[in-house]
DNA sequence: TAAAAATACTCCATAGGTATTTTAT
DNA sequence: ATAAAATACCTATGGAGTATTTTTA
């Protein structure tokens, strides 16, 4: 569970589309379809309903989707809390 | 911020050492080494003081330790959730 | 001078892009 | 027939190990 994935799957959940998704985070439509099968893979759930033209949350990506903001976004804090730290000592 | 250099990090700072945690690993030193490094660039803050023979936290370094078992267990939690959902819909 | 960390070098795995195939409407 | 997802293929980047150098107590 890379946090990369994270942000893609989040956007793929946002967009309700790999494709767009794709265009917004500026990397191919293979990058978000083998991301999100990665994620897939390890939490050996499917995230997302296939069908055909768009694409919708299963009930784990439903499930997961808040986590991986939450996840995200504790990452981000932490990182400007030891960024902001005096250093040394 | 990879959870696995967030591993190797607390590894380091629970053995204090880079050789004894990379043992503890089954990783290469440099591996260790490399991986601290780069968790160090991109926070912009040294977490290790290096005296020879042993290592010891800084304040970032002391600051992130807790964060980082914080957001692997959380990563963990989150993982179990999901997997543990009924899947499909 | 001896231990531990940093680093140079190399190799291999894998991430990512392009192009193609499959799927579903 | 078309639009989107999956996948096969290829390449290049980066991760990891080994061996070497540097550091410091």
């Amino acid at each position: 569970m890379e946090p990369e994935q994270l942000r893609i799957f989040l956007a793929v959940a946002e967009h309700g589309s790999f494709t767009a998704a794709a265009k917004a985070l500026f990397v191919s439509h293979s990058t978000t379809s083998r991301a999100v099968a990665a994620l897939e893979r390890e939490l050996g759930a499917p995230l997302f309903l296939r069908h055909g033209r768009s694409v919708s949350l299963t009930k784990a990506g439903e499930m997961l989707r808040p986590e991986a903001e939450r996840i995200l976004i504790l990452m981000e804090e932490i990182k400007e809390k030891v960024k902001n730290t005096e250093s040394g000592e």
